[in-house]
RNA sequence: GGGCGCGUAGCUCAGUGGUAGAGCACACCCUUCACACGGGUGGGGUCGCAGGUUCAAACCCUGCCGCGCCCACCA
C-alpha cells in the first residue's frame, strides 16, 4: 500500500494504467466459457482524428463494454478504420500537389501505393486517440476495411448479390460531383436555398403559329432540351399538343407533349423538358419514350459545355462552365428577343456534401443495388422488435425511409477502395466474379477489362458487423459474436451505415446485426450551434482530458446523455466533475488515512452499527438504480445514481457519520463500501477508480473485478434511524444558521420524549450528533409526547429555537444568545409552509370525489401526511406562544 | 408538403397523473485535523400560451405561438 499523494492529476495515472490493461490482454482476457457479448465500434476514417462526437459516441461504448467485462462475459468491441474513399484520396492528392503532383500523373498504381504508404504512416492517428479516451477495445482484433480479408468479404458481397439479382448496372441519371468527377447516393447531397432566379423564356412553333413561354431556374440547360411539357388538362395548351418548337438557340424541333409534370399554376404552365440534366424531366422524357441512352447530353465530367448527339450546340458554347454558359445563354436569348423576363428567387440546390460545389444531374452507366428489395427485411426487423431501437422515435424515421428507398448507386468514379469485380468484353458483356481468372472461366477467349470504378465505403463498411469477425467464412467469432449485441451510433448516419448494416447483414447472414440499435444526439457547443470547424466552435477532446482528464469527460458525457436529446457541451460541467474526482481521491485518503483497506469479501460484511447497516443497504440500492439505468441505456441516469451515491451520501453523511470511530466493523464496512463504489463507478471512470483499486493490495486489477450482485438487502428500520438522524441535524444546522449563532457555540439538546426508543437512538448517535450539530450535550424530558399536559416544556427556562422532527419537539435553549424575533419570525415562515402544506393536503381529503375515485394508496398518503403536517403544525405554533 | 423533437429556477437539463428536482451560477457563514477542485445554510420557478379530459395535469388530448432537425419538393 502506498500513500496517495495530497491531489489527484489524471495525468500521472491515466497513460500508465492504459499501457497496463493493453500489455496484460486485460480488454479482452480469455473467457472461452463465459457468455460472449459484442458491439463494433463505428470504424472512424483512417484520416480522422478524434473530435467530440467520437469522445461521446466511444464514452457510451466503453461505458456498456467494461461493465459487460465486469459482469464476467467474454466481452468484444471491436476496432478499427475505415478506408474512407473519398476524404483519404483527397488528403493524398492534397498531398502530392504540394509535390506537383496529381494522380493522373502517376497512374492508378503509383498512386495507389503513395495511399498505402500515407495510411501505414500517418493513418490512424485516431486509433492512438481513443486510448487516451480510456476505450477498451480489443486491438489484437483490430480491423481495416482494405485489408486482405476484409477485400475478400466486400469482393464476396458484390459477386452474390450480383447474382441474387441485387446489384446491376444502369444507365440512368446520377447525382455527379464535377469537383470529385465521380457518381455519389442520394445521401451524399445536401440541398440547400441559394439566392438565383427564375427565367421565362419564348420558344417559338415551329409552324410560326406563335410561341409558347416556359420557365426555368436553369437555362443553360435549354441546349439539351428535348420537349416542353404541358399539363393535359391544361385547356390553354390542348390545342398545341403534339406540334413541334423550334428550338430558339440549337434550332432542334421538339415536341409538345402531355405530362402530368407539367403545374399549370406555376409559370407559364408549360415547362422545358431536358432529360439529361434533371430528375423531373428524366421521368417526363422516359414517359415520353425517349431512351436514356439517346437522351441528350451537354456536360462532360466537370460539367463544362460539350457538343450534344445532334451537334446542334453553336460552336461558341462549347467548353464554356456551367455558370459562363447560362451567362452566354440568357445573352443570346436576350439578343433574340426570346427572353420574355426574369425574377428572383430562391432555389434549392444540391451541394456534394463533402465537394461543396453544386451537384450535377447527369447521364452515366454505374453500378446499382436495389435497395428497395432489401429494405423491406430490414423495415421488418425493426417491426417484429428483432432489432430494439432505443429510444424509440427513431423507429419511424427508420420505417419512413425504408419505405421510400431509392435504388442506391454503389459505384465511385475513385481510385481508393474497392475495386469492383467485373470485367467488360469487347463486345461489351459484362463478367462478375470475384477473380480475373474466375470471369476468364466465364469469357472464354475474349480479353477483359476490370471495371475502373470502386465501391461506396458505405457499401464496405455496411459489412463490419460480421466482415469483422472472419465472414464469409463461418469463424468461430462469427458464431460466437454474431448477431452483436449492441450497436450506438449518432443519429448522423443512421441511413448512410445503420440502415444499410441492416439491410446487407440480413441479407447476406440471415439475420439483423444486433439485438439493440442505441442512437446518440450530436454534441454542440454550449450556445446550441453544432460544431464545425469553419465555425470555429469545435471542442477539442484531447484538450479537455489534458485540462480535466478523461475520466471528467467521460463522465460529463455520459451524464448529459440523455436520450432524444443533442449535448450542449459546457466546459464548467467538465470540471464539476474533475471536482467529483477529486472528492473521490480525497475520500480514499481520508479512509486509508484510518486504516481502512481493501475490502477481502465481495459480499456485504455482517455490521451491527445502524450507520453501517444504513450505508450497505443503501449501497445496495444504488447498485439497483445503476442496474435499471444500463438495462434502459439511460447513461445520465447512471452518472446521477452514482455522483448522488459518491458525493451525497456516502462523502457527506457516511463519512462524516463515522469521523472518530473506526472500529474494527466501520472500517471493514467502508472498506466494502468504498470497493463497491469503485467498481460501479468504474465504467464511467475508469482511471482513478483504478488508481485507488490499487492503492491497495490487490488479486486482480479492477477492469477484470465482479460487477457487484445486491446480494445484501436494505434493512428499512436503519435506514429511518438514519434518516431522522441527518434529518435532525440538518435541521439543527439550518436552525443555527438562520440565527446566526456561530459555529463555536455549542448548544445542548433538549429532547421532548424520553420514549427508551429515542433514548436509545439518541444515544447511539451522540457522538456524531455532537459533532455534526455542535452541541456539547442532550437532555430527555418525561414527557411522553411532545407536550406536557398543560403544553409547556417543563424543564427549559428562557427562550430557546424548537425544531420538531417526525413527531417529536427538540429544543435548543439559548439564554443569553438568543435573538428572540428571529426566531419568532424564523418559527412562522415554517409555520406558514408546513399550514399550506397541511391545508391542501386538508382541501384535498375534504373532497369527497378525492377520497372515494382516487387510488387507495393516495388517499391514504395524504392522510398519514395530513397528520404529521397537522402536528407539526401544532409544535410549530406552541413553540411560538411560548416566545410570546 | 411529410415526419421527428424541443420550450420546466439566471444557465444546462432531469422529471411523463398524486404537495416542483439536480448540477452550475448567486447570497451569507466557515482557514472544523480527507478535500476551498472544500464544508454548511439559503434565495430563486404563473413548468411557452389557451382550451379540454380527470377527484387530481409540468405530465394525457386539441389548438396556437416560438425554436431546431430530418426527408421530399416548387420546372
Amino acid at each position: 500500500m502506498s500513500d496517495l499523494p495530497k491531489t489527484f492529476d489524471p495525468k500521472a495515472i491515466e497513460e500508465r494504467w492504459y499501457a497496463h490493461w493493453e500489455s496484460r490482454g486485460l480488454f479482452r482476457p480469455d473467457r472461452p466459457d463465459a457468455t460472449p457479448w459484442t458491439i463494433v465500434m463505428p470504424p472512424p476514417n483512417v484520416t480522422g482524428s478524434l473530435h467530440i462526437g467520437h469522445a461521446l459516441d466511444n464514452t457510451l461504448q466503453d461505458v456498456l463494454t467494461r461493465r459487460e467485462r465486469m459482469l464476467g462475459k467474454d466481452a468484444l468491441w471491436v476496432v478499427g478504420t475505415d478506408h474512407a474513399g473519398i476524404a483519404t484520396q483527397m488528403v493524398v492528392e492534397r498531398t502530392i500537389a504540394g509535390q506537383g503532383l496529381t494522380r493522373q500523373k502517376l497512374g492508378r498504381e503509383a498512386f495507389l501505393e503513395i495511399v498505402w504508404d500515407w495510411k501505414n504512416t500517418s493513418g490512424g492517428m485516431i486509433t492512438r486517440q481513443l486510448r487516451r479516451l480510456g476505450a477498451s477495445c480489443d486491438w489484437g482484433h483490430e480491423r481495416f476495411t482494405m485489408d486482405e480479408r476484409y477485400q475478400r468479404a466486400v469482393t464476396y458481397t458484390f459477386v452474390e448479390m450480383h447474382k441474387r439479382g441485387l446489384i446491376y448496372r444502369d444507365k440512368r441519371l446520377v447525382n455527379w460531383d464535377p469537383r470529385f468527377q465521380t457518381a455519389i447516393s442520394d445521401l451524399e447531397v445536401e440541398t440547400r436555398d441559394q439566392q438565383g432566379k427564375f427565367w421565362t423564356l419564348s420558344y417559338p412553333l415551329a409552324d410560326n403559329s406563335g410561341a409558347i413561354q416556359v420557365a426555368t431556374t436553369r437555362p443553360e440547360t435549354m441546349l439539351a432540351d428535348m420537349a416542353v411539357a404541358v399539363h393535359p388538362e391544361d385547356e390553354r395548351y390542348k390545342a398545341l399538343i403534339g406540334k413541334q418548337i423550334k428550338h430558339p438557340i440549337t434550332g432542334r424541333l421538339i415536341p409538345i407533349i402531355a405530362d402530368e409534370h407539367a403545374d399549370p399554376e406555376l409559370g407559364s404552365g408549360a415547362v422545358k423538358i431536358t432529360p439529361g440534366h434533371d430528375f423531373n424531366d428524366y421521368e417526363v422524357g422516359k414517359r415520353a419514350g425517349f431512351k436514356p441512352a439517346d437522351m441528350l447530353n451537354m456536360f462532360d465530367a466537370q460539367a463544362n459545355v460539350v457538343q450534344t448527339q445532334d451537334g446542334l450546340i453553336p460552336q461558341g458554347l462549347l467548353g464554356l462552365s456551367r455558370e459562363d454558359a447560362r451567362t452566354a445563354v440568357v445573352k443570346l436569348l436576350e439578343d433574340e428577343g426570346a427572353l420574355v423576363r426574369v425574377e428572383d428567387r430562391v432555389i434549392p440546390t444540391p451541394f456534394g456534401d463533402r465537394s461543396g460545389v453544386v451537384i450535377e444531374p447527369w447521364l452515366t452507366d454505374q453500378w446499382y443495388v436495389d435497395a428497395v428489395k432489401l429494405a423491406l427485411p430490414a423495415l421488418q426487423a425493426v417491426k417484429s422488435g428483432d432489432i430494439r431501437v432505443v429510444p424509440e422515435t427513431w423507429k419511424k424515421t427508420w420505417y419512413n425511409w425504408l419505405e421510400n428507398i431509392q435504388p442506391w448507386c454503389v459505384s465511385r468514379q475513385l481510385w481508393w477502395g474497392h475495386r469492383i469485380p467485373a470485367w467488360y468484353a469487347e463486345d461489351g458483356h459484362v463478367f462478375v466474379a470475384e477473380t480475373e481468372e474466375e470471369a476468364r472461366k466465364e469469357a472464354g477467349d475474349q480479353s477483359l477489362r476490370q471495371d475502373e470504378d470502386v465501391l461506396d465505403t458505405w457499401f464496405s463498411s455496411a459489412l463490419w458487423p460480421f466482415a469483422t469477425l472472419g465472414w464469409p467464412e463461418q469463424t468461430e467469432d462469427l458464431a460466437r459474436h454474431y448477431p452483436n449485441d449492441v450497436l450506438i451510433s449518432g443519429f448522423d448516419i443512421l441511413f448512410f451505415w445503420d440502415a444499410r448494416m441492416a439491410m446487407q447483414g440480413i441479407e447476406l447472414t440471415g439475420e439483423a446485426p444486433w439485438k439493440t440499435l442505441y442512437l446518440h444526439g450530436l454534441v454542440r457547443d454550449a450556445q446550441g450551434a453544432k460544431m464545425s470547424k469553419s465555425k470555429g466552435n469545435t471542442v477539442d477532446p484531447l484538450g479537455l482530458i489534458d485540462k480535466y482528464g478523461a475520466d471528467a469527460l467521460r463522465f460529463t458525457l455520459a451524464a448529459m446523455e440523455s436520450q432524444g436529446r443533442d449535448i450542449k457541451l459546457d466546459e464548467k460541467r467538465v470540471e464539476g466533475y474533475r471536482n467529483f474526482a477529486t472528492k473521490l481521491w480525497n475520500a480514499a485518503r481520508f479512509l486509508q488515512m484510518n486504516g481502512v483497506e481493501a475490502s477481502d469479501s465481495i459480499a456485504a460484511p455482517v455490521a451491527e452499527l445502524p450507520v453501517n447497516r444504513w450505508i450497505i443497504g443503501e449501497v445496495v440500492e444504488t447498485l439497483a438504480k445503476l442496474d435499471r439505468a444500463f438495462d434502459e441505456f439511460r447513461y445520465d441516469e447512471m452518472a446521477d445514481a452514482i455522483y448522488h451515491f459518491v458525493w451525497g451520501t456516502f462523502c457527506d453523511w457516511y463519512v462524516e457519520l463515522i469521523k472518530g470511530a473506526f472500529d474494527e466493523e466501520t472500517k471493514a464496512v467502508a472498506a466494502w463500501a468504498f470497493d463497491q463504489i469503485l467498481v460501479m463507478l468504474h465504467p464511467l471512470m475508469p482511471f482513478i477508480t483504478e488508481e485507488l483499486w490499487n492503492a491497495n493490495e490487490r488479486p486482480y486489477e479492477l477492469i477484470v473485478a465482479k460487477w457487484p450482485e445486491p446480494q445484501a438487502q436494505a434493512d428499512p428500520h436503519t435506514k429511518a434511524e438514519l434518516e431522522w438522524l441527518t434529518e435532525l441535524i440538518s435541521k439543527i444546522r439550518a436552525a443555527r444558521t438562520e440565527l446566526t449563532i456561530p459555529p463555536s457555540a455549542k448548544m445542548v439538546l433538549h429532547v421532548y420524549n424520553d420514549s427508551v426508543d429515542l433514548r436509545d437512538r439518541v444515544g447511539r448517535h451522540s457522538d456524531a450528533l455532537m459533532r455534526l450539530a455542535r452541541l456539547k450535550e442532550t437532555h430527555f424530558s418525561r414527557s411522553v409526547g411532545s407536550l406536557t399536559p398543560d403544553g409547556g416544556y417543563p424543564s427549559v427556562d428562557g427562550p430557546s429555537i424548537t425544531i420538531p422532527v417526525l413527531g417529536v419537539s427538540y429544543m435548543l435553549p439559548l439564554a443569553g444568545i438568543i435573538d428572540v424575533p428571529a426566531e419568532v419570525s424564523r418559527l412562522t415562515k415554517e409555520l406558514s409552509s408546513v399550514e399550506k402544506d397541511r391545508d391542501s393536503l386538508a382541501g384535498r381529503l375534504a373532497n369527497p370525489n378525492f377520497t372515494e375515485r382516487a387510488k387507495p394508496e393516495a388517499v391514504e398518503k395524504a392522510r398519514s401526511d395530513h397528520e404529521a403536517k397537522a402536528a407539526e403544525a401544532e409544535r410549530l405554533r406552541a413553540a411560538l406562544e411560548r416566545l410570546g
